[in-house]
RNA sequence: GGUCCUUUGGCCGAGUGGCUCAGGCAAAGCUCUGCAAAAGCUUCUACAGCGGUUCGAAUCCGCUAGGGACCUCCA
């Protein structure tokens, strides 16, 4: 089976063919850098990090090409108060691309945490404002945009009569044309007025005086709307017509809609083959939003400061938590939910760990036959889930399955001659592929210096020596107070004792 | 008001026409252990309701009810 991709476009599985063969070119959405990142804006970037990684694996070049939004459309932190004290000194004054580069540390750092591979490229929207207003330029020479009073807006109107507007999003056209004659009308925007319909979307907006981010353009100083940053900057590191875009669900409509209408008429040429969105992850059954005063902000997830959470949660468990849902799937956050994938990740993860040991002998016959095959089909069908449209929740059952089995082999449950050494050897590569290169998983076991496992190793020495000699208070003693500081001790069916923090 | 999606066992979550079965967490029993922990084995609770299509439906269709998303910034 190849890799088939849900196109939200087409609403369908297709089968993905890149556009240049071995090269795929991928475009996510990626932040606005206003505020601090929460546990919401996790799934896309850990969902198309692992459509990256599996890509790669497929053995497919691929230039991934993630902004980071720092224009002028987004109502800075402390803006308000700002706004009226334009009095202050300068180094007083608030500098909005402090709190952009604030925001953009951040941001890169919880990537990190999350084991995120940094994108091919991240172009920003204020270094690209020249391809933004040639952009705008060309759509306007074109007739499908108008300027007034400074601004610039998209005519949907004209752009609908000829082209399929709507489409991704599922939009009915005549809703959104003269929507103020609907009950519900539209919540008042800037400029509504100056519109010539209400569904037009703003190309370039004049920036009045007390706005801070402002450029020079051929319509007098302003800052770009939203949705062209992503097609001037897609357009020019993908060309006209690339591969995958991806981006959270709600970004379908009017973001992803308008991109297509934008790049449609500048390059005259849809700009993308296959959509891929991302669902939400919700909180109590509600979508994790700002405006829903819901969210949960990744610093507080992984410091456990929030009255919702219970502890504190490790990046790879919010990564294994994310990974054990389908990413077209709502994923429902709780504290309780979130413990869970905790224990599931350590026992995999420990699994892994005891697999990678078991020692590789020359058994070229398995002697337990259906256990091999058994193993042999689990192994087999891990890229089949990835690619029926990245299904990582099939994959993670399918290597629990493998859990009891390694565990077995390690305490000699199983012999180890009842697998061949070619199915041992596979399981120990595939292991290895999915969870660290595919998954991006990785140890969650901090502070394991050598110092600390000299330590270890001499007090686990004096336990053994008092477990010999039947003092069982000396020895529980050992063990008690080390669970007290967080460090479990098992001892083990070979009479040896392992250990590991909690 | 419009458009679309969703409802799976105590909890989280795969699954889309048939086969013994997702998986994880929790719970219970047993084995191992000086005792634990870990591990192993076993058990357990499901497809919102009603009707239809079908030899056969959690899976397709319709209705009812609940929940949600988008239509406005949003991952």
């Amino acid at each position: 089976m190849a890799l088939h991709i849900y196109n939200s476009y087409t609403r369908k599985k297709e089968l993905f063919a890149p556009i240049t063969p071995g090269h795929v070119g991928m475009y996510v959405c990626g932040p606005t850098v206003s505020g601090e990142s929460h546990l919401g804006h996790a799934r896309p970037y850990v969902t198309f990090d692992v459509v990256y990684r599996y890509l790669t694996f497929k053995k497919l070049k691929v230039r991934y090409v993630r902004n980071i939004t720092d224009a002028g459309h987004f109502e800075e932190e402390g803006r308000e108060a700002e706004d009226k004290v334009s009095t202050k000194a300068q180094l007083e004054k608030l500098e909005p691309m402090e709190l952009v580069q604030k925001y953009t540390n951040l941001f890169h750092w919880a990537m990190k945490q999350f084991n995120c591979i940094e994108p091919s490229i991240e172009p920003t929207a204020t270094g690209h404002i020249v391809e933004q207003i040639n952009m705008i330029e060309e759509i306007i020479r074109q007739g499908y945009a108008y300027e007034k009073n400074g601004s610039v807006y998209f005519d949907v109107k004209k752009y609908a009569a000829a082209h399929d507007y709507g489409k991704l999003s599922g939009r009915i056209l005549e809703d959104l044309l003269d929507a103020e004659s609907r009950e519900n009308s539209v919540r008042e925007l800037d400029g509504q007025q100056e519109k010539r319909d209400s569904a037009d979307f703003a190309l370039w907006k004049s920036a009045p005086p007390e706005h801070i981010m402002r450029w020079k353009s051929p319509w007098g100083e302003g800052f770009p709307g939203w949705h062209i940053e992503c097609s001037a900057m897609a357009t020019k590191y993908l060309g006209t017509k690339f591969d995958i875009h991806g981006g959270g669900m709600d970004l379908q409509f009017p973001h992803h809609e308008s991109e297509i209408a934008q790049s449609t008429i500048c390059n005259h040429t849809s700009p993308v083959n296959y959509w891929m969105h991302n669902n939400m992850i919700t909180i109590n059954g509600r979508k994790m939003g700002k405006s829903y005063n819901n969210v949960i902000k990744l610093t507080e997830l992984f410091s456990g400061e929030h009255p919702l959470l219970t502890q504190p949660f490790h990046p790879m468990t919010v990564r294994f938590f994310i990974l054990q849902s389908h990413y077209r799937s709502t994923l429902d956050f709780s504290s309780e939910a979130l413990a869970a994938s905790e224990k599931a990740v350590k026992r995999l993860w420990e699994a892994y760990n005891t697999l990678l040991k078991l020692p590789v002998t020359d058994n070229k016959q398995a002697s337990d036959v259906a256990l091999d095959e058994k193993i042999t089909n689990w192994l087999g069908e891990l890229e089949e889930f990835m690619d029926d449209d990245f299904n990582s929740a099939k994959v993670l059952a399918n290597l629990f399955e493998m859990a009891p089995v390694i565990n077995s082999l390690k305490d000699r449950l199983i012999p180890s001659e009842s697998i061949s050494s070619a199915t041992l050897q596979m399981m120990k590569d595939k292991w290895k592929v999915f969870l660290e290169d595919i998954f991006g998983l990785s140890g969650v076991e901090e502070g394991n210096s050598e110092l600390l496992q000299s330590v270890m190793q001499l007090l686990i020495e004096i336990r053994k020596e008092a477990k010999t000699k039947k003092d069982f208070a000396t020895s529980d003693k050992i063990r008690k107070q080390l669970t007290e500081l967080g460090i479990l001790l098992k001892d083990e069916k070979d009479g040896s004792t392992s250990w590991n923090l909690d």
